[in-house]
DNA sequence: TGCATTTCTTGACTTTTGTCAACAACGTTC
DNA sequence: GAACGTTGTTGACAAAAGTCAAGAAATGCA
């Protein structure tokens, strides 16, 4: 990859866990390719194979599945997250999700084959994305925590404390599917919020 | 741990993986210890730290939230499940959860300074957990697919689709609690789906 | 700046689910 | 096998959220 600063918070998070070798950051940095999209535009398409692992150095990006008619919001991701989506890309499976851009987003890609080859030939990156995959399972267990709050008040409110400096500038439609209720219900909330 | 073939099952599923060094696998083996409970009894309490990983040789258990006035059922693991409470076993902070035997359970204990030991006189055994890791992270996207589903019958649906054999036979009051609607609107989806 | 599109808000109404209560079914224990 | 506690079912009702529709506000684009 030519512009190596676009990865360098990704190797410093790297090296936070555990110092990388040279080598290994050569062989990362070999591996990885810029990749530019433009907001709107759809990273990944539901039923195919996530064959990338992606580091969104800048942008938004949101994942999501289409149950009936209907499309919700599984993950939001913003600048700094590792993104995959991980069913698919773990086991080289069909994706059951799509993830499309909500802004003009930068990315570092790495594919599922050269990534097999990083751990072949640095058997101690399993201890990095081990990390790295504990980090994002507990994030996991908090969204569904989230999810399984009764009412749209207490989902709202949990929102709030947990996820809204995150995500301060995204489309309100987004929040509503991202809390799992309908735009209208997340707008009575706010207002019911906002009079106390 | 005196009574190897307790473990044998999980040191398949790790040597399936990539088979283990005679040193490892003897370290496992010297590092788990046997522990039995008996139904009713509690193995982690909401607010303390989730110092071990369980194997679970045997039995059944179940994780839970207290949310207001109720708990609410976040998992339901049985025979041959990896167990811990993720956020609080990867972190060693306080857990949010409650994990309590729903069966009389026998269980291969490790605990988490033990499995640093590991890590540290075992590199290797990190491509093991991590991909044990990305297995249990793809299950929680599965779950978190079921909780995102709208109402009652959609999610029973998904429920006998994806889970019905390995919670064959549980008290639908914790069915109910999994699929995080109230056990008389399950009753009711029940016959509903049983007239068809 | 002005027009067009999208997003947000609000109201009226419908549907779904939760709640409470009574009772039936089942399992356990003595 | 009788009495107990637990679990599951059913009904009536209340509460919550979804849906549809109209208009306001914000945004994007020419």
């Amino acid at each position: 990859m030519e512009n190596q600063s676009l990865l360098s918070p990704l190797l410093r998070q790297l090296a936070d866990i555990k110092p990388l070798s040279p080598a290994l950051e050569a062989a990362l940095e070999k591996d990885f390719r810029q990749q530019e999209i433009k907001k709107g535009s759809m990273l990944l398409h539901e039923g195919d194979v996530c064959k990338n692992l992606w580091f969104l150095a800048d942008g938004l990006l949101r994942s999501y599945h289409n149950i009936g008619d209907k499309e919700i919001t599984s993950r939001i991701m913003f600048t700094g997250h590792i993104v995959i989506s991980p069913g698919s890309f773990f086991t080289q499976t069909p994706a059951t999700e799509s993830i499309e851009a909500l802004a003009d987003c930068t990315l570092a890609t790495l594919s599922f084959s050269a990534l097999q080859n990083i751990y072949t030939k640095f058997p101690e990156f399993n201890l990095h994305t081990r990390i790295i995959t504990e980090q994002y399972f507990a994030k996991q267990e908090q969204r569904l925590y989230l999810l399984r709050k009764h009412g749209a008040d207490a989902k709202y409110k949990y929102f709030l404390e947990n996820y809204a400096d995150f995500l301060k500038d995204i489309p309100q439609k987004y929040i509503a599917s991202f809390l799992n209720i309908a735009p209208e219900t997340l707008s009575r909330t706010r207002s019911r919020f906002s009079k106390k």
